[in-house]
DNA sequence: TGAAAGTGAATGGTCGTTCATTCATTATTT
DNA sequence: AAATAATGAATGAACGACCATTCACTTTCA
């Protein structure tokens, strides 16, 4: 069972939500859907059935709220993969294809639209705020990094920039959420198939 | 010599512009640097050296002056390539080099922080402004598909499909405005061949 | 003189946020 | 058990700021 990743431990096995979970979750849908900047506090607030005065019950403004769904998301992200870490028993390749497949089964897995709120959101966090989420998205750059490194080391891969390999796989798997859609031709398992293939093998031929 | 995409070919040898080119130079960089929506009039204005309302005499409303920007922009990306498309005589890898040479070159050629202008911006489109703009990004796409199939049909590319082929490269290019620096550890060309390096070859290694 | 360029003021709207207040529920005290 | 106090949830009204846009006007300049 895949599941939105902001609340991946959450939303299963509950039946009732909290109110500031709601607010969270419905907030999310609206900010993936149309973006931060143009869902409202009224948006949100009327998307949970309540008036927007209430929701400073619960969050001392918008931004805290943008800010709590991009820290949960990341960690979401992060959380299967750290242990990959340093794992000298598991191998290169294999730990890259379970990279991978994590981020994009937590990107495609629920899906919402069109919006990067990943990439743009930055923008309007606090500078502590923005500080914070770089630190988790550095944390997962680390990660591919040192598995690309140690391929490279055990032969596994050949020479290349570690550090812009990573940029480019998150960066395709990034903006899949742009176009990828959940009936078309492809399932989300293909779709892990494809990128692996695609970063490993390239597209050039071997028969010339 | 690189030049803004939007006004590549009115940048060059021009000493003076009119007042319309003045506001959508001016926009354009505002657009990209702090977003569409986070900019406003008098932010377009101040930049330009009047008043708001003195902008209207140019420009019927807001959403005019981005479709303008992203119009050019896209036909400036596309311009140089449409004539690889259909082209017997050049070899499918050389075209397929050229097409990321000039997209890349295009894309970080005059330096823009880290907005998302094209993917976010149509968003704030009309329908009817939306629609040209996707059917200039789906030529694009579409000789992007021509060169790979052809270049399949001819051994030189594995099968594979060029649909997600295109749309992959296209995102590791456009998301590249986030992070590259001029002033980094690579240049443009250097980046550029990076970016047909890992799209031809792959990252895994043949010595095993 | 007349068109083009530019302006200040005003309009109607939306936004995030604050605040005093209501209401039902829960906890505490008598 | 009854009376009282405290609390959390939710509200309507209002605030100040900013927004794109309009319009009647002055200025500039050919």
């Amino acid at each position: 069972m895949v599941v939105h990743s902001l609340f991946a431990e959450l939303v299963m096995n509950r039946t009732s939500y909290t109110t500031r979970e709601v607010i969270l979750l419905k907030s999310s849908i609206l900010f993936w859907e149309k973006g931060y900047a143009e869902t409202s506090m009224k948006d949100i607030a009327s998307s949970c059935g309540f008036r927007p005065a209430n929701i400073y019950n619960y969050f001392c403004n918008k931004e805290t709220i943008l800010f709590e769904i991009l820290k949960d998301e990341m960690e979401a992200i992060l959380k299967p993969i750290r242990k990959l870490k340093g794992d000298a028993s598991i191998n290169p390749p294999d730990a890259l294809r379970k990279i991978i497949e994590n981020h994009v089964r937590l990107t495609l897995g629920v899906r919402r639209s069109s919006m990067l709120l990943f990439d743009v959101g930055l923008g309007y966090l606090s500078k502590k705020n923005k500080k914070k989420i770089i630190q988790l998205r550095d944390e997962y750059d680390e990660i591919c990094r040192e598995i690309l490194t140690r391929g490279i080391q055990m032969g596994f891969f050949r020479k290349i920039d570690v550090k812009l390999v990573a940029f480019s796989v998150a960066s395709i798997i990034a903006r899949s959420r742009m176009w990828f859609s959940p009936n078309g031709k492809y399932s989300v398992d293909e779709y892990i198939d494809f990128i692996y293939d695609f970063i490993t093998r390239g597209i050039i031929s071997m028969r010339r």
